[in-house]
DNA sequence: ACTTGACTTGGAGCAAACTCCAGATGATAA
DNA sequence: TTATCATCTGGAGTTTGCTCCAAGTCAAGT
């Protein structure tokens, strides 16, 4: 699969492709033996772990880290997992703050719906507490 | 309340907030007669709300219409209200996107632990699809 | 062989959201 | 009143994550 066709598939740039690839957030790439990226089914795997965790805001630097520990093979498994688990436990407290905030949308929302129906237009606790 | 006990009840920089009343994310906060910062409860309640939203991940830009919109009176009310829900659907395409992150690495996770007690420790998928 | 178009690299540029700094002013205690 | 400390402002600097560009290489059609 070329760079293009990895592009288009994912919805993402060529040049975030191979930014991915550059900072190591993804292992090398497979080439033709003219140097042109040809992506096997592996490096795709790849691509779509990093797009998919980039998505939720995982860090660059977490997943570079990732891939440096897993191509330095088994000794790290056990560091691997730990970083996962750190990821794991930082898009749950991400998942909180995220429905506190939607929470706190849909009150004013809700309060604004109300106001248009009723015709009284302010309140005064911007907060929502 | 001064900058000082603010930044210290909700753990953020007195840099922070003085940027977030500066490009507009709040409005400007009550001053004493020598022109310090003296934070009253709706200034406050401005302040959790940033916080709060921004800590969810929406664009300070967004805030910044909010107030600007809010400031302008209930003319904008139709406008405010569009705002907020636009920003909830946001959340809402975040928060998918943020299960399926939780969802792959709670499958990695799974398998690393697994492969830690049978002490069978690689295998080849890595996008875990 | 030559042209056209896709792909390559290294490096520069950019937007968002802070973060830091210097120099000035305000508040407080001796 | 003077020293000390907090806070003020405007502006510059930093970090993250792309995004763009120029100059060169590769590949396919004529």
């Amino acid at each position: 699969m070329t760079i293009k066709e990895v592009s288009e598939k994912y919805h993402i740039t060529q040049d975030t492709l191979r930014y991915y690839e550059r900072v190591g957030m993804i292992p090398e790439v497979t080439r033709t033996s003219g140097g042109i990226r040809d992506y096997q089914e592996k490096d795709i795997g790849w691509v779509e772990m990093a797009i998919c965790m980039r998505s939720a805001g995982l860090p660059v630097e977490a997943l570079v880290d990732y891939v440096r520990l897993y191509q330095m093979g088994d000794e790290t498994f056990q560091a691997r997992l730990e970083l996962l688990e750190e990821q794991r436990e930082n898009l749950e407290e991400q998942k909180k703050q995220l429905q506190a905030a939607m929470d706190k949308l849909d009150y004013k929302i809700s309060r604004y719906r109300k106001a248009v129906e009723t015709g009284i237009l302010s309140w005064e606790d911007e907060s929502c507490t």
